[in-house]
DNA sequence: TTTAATGTATATAGTAACTATATAGTCAAG
DNA sequence: CTTGACTATATAGTTACTATATACATTAAA
């Protein structure tokens, strides 16, 4: 095959045939990846319709993400032997890099779901809703730790999401117990969660919210969040709900997506139960 | 959530939180992606928690293939209507790089079965073998064209695989015609051919190679490829064979596996009619 | 309390893999 | 014989860091 390789191609012509910049080819031939297969009195470059074989597997293997540098150390002791190692060690890189890509998409995915649902709601409503199972991980008990620690247990919780691939793309959420909401410290989280849809073994989960809830959103920064409790509080009264076990909190509109914390909206979920 | 955020962080510090080297969290601050949140008076940066979560969205759009200054732009302009529009472009972004992952992995598959197949191949040995059916893709006819048309027919081809994703990673084959071959032009090609394990809808395929075939191998550059199909001709006069239709002929080791075109392997295959 | 190790800062240069630009020589058509 | 399209080299710019040199600050040990 390739036999009949006795028309030459000039720099442009054949940066046509690749699909790169004139330029490109010349830089090849500048570090000695691919040198035209000949060059004239006036060091015009001239190439071998058999070099643009050549040139794929350079872009093959750049596709892979293999340096220019790496490349040419194979080129230079290319064997089968030396190919197959190469194909066998790239397939696991390509792999992972697929499954990353995979993990983005679903992360994406989730994003557009939350941010749509998020367009629809009126921040100033108050509903009671009954919330299907959903699976959490969560962090650490936090309750009561300084700042430092509280920090600390983010970064941690951050990191382990990060290791253990957990990162669904839903927000981190803080839980609250009954007693610190009762007392009024609504920052006094017992837990970090991420949710979960499709959890995965070897992990410890929580199961959680299932039931009746109240859900309200609070608009703003923290400080003035304990006027939003008062609201919800005030509804339950009225409709004759008891607090239950937990409180959760997690951001609708966070950092990535509104530039001033005055626009920050977290939406508050208080378990209850049915009055008797 | 976060807003128990006093605790602040040196560069080293969140850098190592950021999992990323510090100075690529001054090279931020330079180009203004992601300042810290405070200065001291000695010009030290002071980092919160809360901006982790900025950290970490640019990471995502970055893994996305997003430059700086495109999420720079983004995150002047943030709102839920602007992100859903961005989560929408990224997603085919991403679709589209799986999908060419996807087509890597399987190309690196085909090589590295290929090239274990080599490895155990007896190069001296002429066998006769029946091919199960195989579904090939061919060029546009390229009989009694001249070096130029040739070559520019190998071009075409090429442009046509890369525009079609028809590049199995199988190797580029010629068909010779039964009366070429018999003449002794045996770079006579009138079709270059690519075999397609998984046929697509809305492409002309030829369905080929079914039947017996002597098949050989060739080492070494084209000059001396007649007296490969000699040595194979005579083998089918011993056993009584007839030329079929059509010849094959494809590498099973080029530029890409060895340096010298001597060490090349041309896979010959002829089709033969069991004669009477 | 001094000293050494470690930390911070800025400024500058280097890196990969191009890409663009400036300048000059070459070639083919009209 | 000139014009336009090509070729060449040399150099600078690009992106997103990364490394290095120098100077000042903080902390832990001697």
């Amino acid at each position: 095959m390739f036999n009949k390789n006795v028309k030459y191609f000039t720099t442009g012509e054949f940066a046509k045939i690749c699909k790169v910049n004139k330029q490109t080819l010349i830089y090849y031939d500048q570090i000695g990846l691919l040198s035209p297969i000949m060059k004239d009195s006036k060091d015009y470059r001239y190439y071998s319709i058999a070099q643009y074989e050549f040139f794929s597997v350079i872009e093959l293997l750049k596709a892979v993400g293999m340096s220019l540098k790496d490349i040419q150390k194979y080129m230079a002791e290319k064997s089968p032997e030396n190919f197959l190692d190469l194909m066998y060690q790239q397939k696991e890189i390509v792999a992972k890099k697929r499954l990353e890509l995979e993990m983005i998409e679903s992360i994406i995915d989730v994003k557009i779901d939350l941010t749509k649902e998020a367009l629809h709601l009126d921040f100033d409503s108050i509903t009671i809703e009954h919330l299907p199972e959903a699976t959490l991980y969560l962090s650490k008990n936090i309750e009561n730790s300084t700042e430092e620690q509280f920090t600390k247990a983010v970064s941690d919780f951050i990191d382990e999401l990060d290791r253990s691939q957990l990162d669904t793309g839903y927000p981190i959420g803080g839980i609250t117990r009954r007693e610190q909401v009762l007392a009024g410290n609504y920052d006094n989280y017992s837990y970090l969660y991420i949710e979960q849809p499709h959890p995965r073994e070897g992990h410890p989960y929580f199961e959680a919210i299932e039931g009746d809830f109240i859900v309200g959103y609070h608009v703003g920064d923290a400080t003035t969040l304990g006027e939003t409790y008062e609201r919800l509080f005030k509804v339950m009264q009225e409709k004759g709900f008891e607090l239950g076990q937990y409180v959760y909190e997690e951001y609708i509109y966070d950092a990535v997506i509104k530039n001033r914390e005055e626009d920050y909206v977290t939406k508050i979920m208080i378990e209850i139960e049915k009055g008797c």
